[in-house]
DNA sequence: GATGAATGAGGGTTCATTCAT
DNA sequence: TATGAATGAACCCTCATTCAT
């Protein structure tokens, strides 16, 4: 939706996350660069709260501004419009998230312990935390924005489940995985996490779900262990 | 325009269909509720058509008014409003899935069985259907809905966690599973077929999902098998 | 501008002018149709009177609709925008006054007498009328509206030059035109016309312009007359 | 860019240009007197270029300050706001041509070879540079900026009516001009040059007008020649 | 009951103007 | 003096809802 022409004269402040943060100078160009970025940020950080809560389309621009501290006009100079500034959301939350999969998939450790890995990084690092947002918008909001589901799938899809398949395929070879249908399905290994994120949001409130317990579980039948080891 | 077939497949709004069904005088006045009922479903069925499209917001009532064959006016003879309209939907849609379900566990078959008529009900019933959509607006759409979210865990959910449960705990007296893993969360006997769901509308077109295969793998875990005996 | 687009589901209501004003039957929809027709005339009423006062750009549709007496949302019932607006405008004024000078320019009438009919079809025809603003809203709003500036020249100016340019031929063969420059330029038989049009919106209030003496002298120049014969 | 061009035909705002031409010194000041200097005329061609592209309202003072390349900010430190800018253009770009014209029909020269030297000036001096863009804005913008309209009226038209005027009375005295409808109505004599502006920016590519031609058969008529003496 | 024209609050987006740097 | 990020009022357009016919 009009995003070549929006690229053409987004703004685009140079490397934002981090790198302004830790900027020590003090030039007048700076402060500005760090205010602006500042501002961008939080941006982002009212819109997710928004968008988490009440969708993209009964999202308000006026409240994500009001909510960051900024003028309507303000969101306009960082994002094309509405749509972009959820792309941006989903684009720049999740990145991390897959690199840190990637890195400790590649230590030579047993599934077992990988498991445990998982279910921690899962846990931590998606689930208490502003990411399982991030992830539910892109499951509910994915069918309306069909760019941004192709970039999904390509940029974080894609990559971890190549990460997953590889890992599981070495953990059938070693014997520790009974059968190959994960290998075949890993969208398997992930089914829990992603049904953790929307009973949360659903049914929390009447039946309270047990995240780190149900993804222990859901190990506990993988490695074909008997329940009270 | 399919006024049939939706019929075959709705629920009915108590004492509409039901009474033509066994209509035998053609009385002007029955007439007219029979032309009623029909206008109703064809809302219902243009309404789901619409929602399961563009979702809750981006749904125009014009646009279902329009599908439907009635006048926007009409729809508000029938329901109270959009809201109402899109709850009745997906109060109306998935009780017969239900209630096939818990007929279903009450035999005494073994779970290798159930776990293939699981997976067929799944697939005809829900997967090749339009039951895929009200599953996926709940989950997209559940948040923004909590009566809808309760309505839905009361009626559906607990109902169906129970059947299963009691199922899954038979399976493991019987000494079919393993551990008693999925009894304690039996979230994780459904939590594939919601990922297909979700796959189905998100990423299909980059990577298609065999929806009945990957049950199959799920189970084949679950039931601790080799993959190729 | 999406000219295609709109003329889909821009709404036509049949045969508005004079054909609705003399129906006398008042069956219900024809009522509705009436009203309906009423409101479009007078949404076109006070968007001229808008558009002329304040140009397009500065003319609010909130104002149209107050002045028309009607919602805001009532205007795009009837056209598909802002700019929709504007052009049927400008298309349905001026129809009426070429048929007229086209009726005029078959009599075959010496150039002096038709000379004084085109005076009066101008001053009567348009310069006292709101057709006046309509012309002017084409010279000073059509540089940005290229299909109405093409819709325009098409539609009358071409025919206008065509019936202008046969009509003064004759005059040349007659006799009664000293050289063929008007056949050559029809352009100069309108100019003292557009003259006056603009003369009156921006200089008036300074040095008053009596159209009609100023173009019974243009009138005279071409008839080479002595100015008190 | 084509800064030097500019400032050939730009008007000065008391004290700035006209001091950067004397200047003998080369103190820092002065170097700063005619660097706001060159930005100011920037600015007003960039301004013009877009006005008359796009209108006034259309005109975005982003643009104009990116064509001039300027920041927005620095427009504020010549120009009150967008109107005086507007205005500012249209004051200053008229008054040599004024007086070129003033100045010709000093002499004591015939009708005939005034007409030559109106065409000339007209097509040379107004028709094919940026002063056409000038007109047409007066012209069609004018409706808006009463205070313009006086000012043009005052300072221009009225000047040039006063010129045009005796000289026309001369050229009835010396019976170069069959009758006085021009003395009565001057206007007459401006209009087909009106009417070549406003064709050129609204028919031009459906019908192109040579305009020297125009203004030949123009004075052909009013001389009472015969179109092939 | 059925219609669909009419309503009007609401929200995304633009852009002239300001002001801290 | 120059900058350009920030502001926020303004405005077009949408669409759920109403109600006279």
């Amino acid at each position: 939706m009009a995003r070549t022409k929006a690229s053409a004269w987004k703004k685009r402040r140079p490397g934002t996350t981090g790198a302004v943060a830790t900027s020590e100078t003090s030039s007048p160009s700076n402060v500005r660069a760090q205010r602006s970025a500042e501002r961008r940020d939080a941006i982002l950080k009212a819109a997710l709260d928004e968008f988490a809560a009440q969708g993209f389309a009964a999202t308000r621009l006026d409240d994500v501004a009001r909510h960051a501290g900024v003028a309507k006009g303000t969101i306009y100079l960082h994002f094309a419009d509405k749509e972009a500034l959820f792309e941006e959301i989903v684009r720049t939350e999740l990145g991390p998230v897959v690199r840190a999969l990637e890195q400790a998939s590649r230590a030579e450790i047993s599934f077992r312990v990988m498991a445990d890995q998982i279910i921690e990084l899962f846990v931590r690092g998606i689930f208490e935390t502003r990411r399982k947002d991030v992830i539910r918008l892109i499951l509910t909001e994915g069918p309306r924005f069909p760019e941004l589901a192709e970039f999904y799938y390509r940029e974080i899809i894609s990559r971890v489940m190549n990460t997953i398949r590889a890992a599981l395929r070495r953990a059938v070879e070693r014997g520790e995985l009974a059968n190959d249908a994960l290998v075949r399905f890993p969208q398997l290994l992930a089914a829990p996490g992603v049904m953790a994120i929307l009973w949360g949001s659903l049914f929390d409130r009447f039946e309270p779900l047990d995240v780190r317990a149900l993804l222990r579980a859901h190990f506990e039948i993988l490695l074909g262990q008997g329940s009270a080891p």
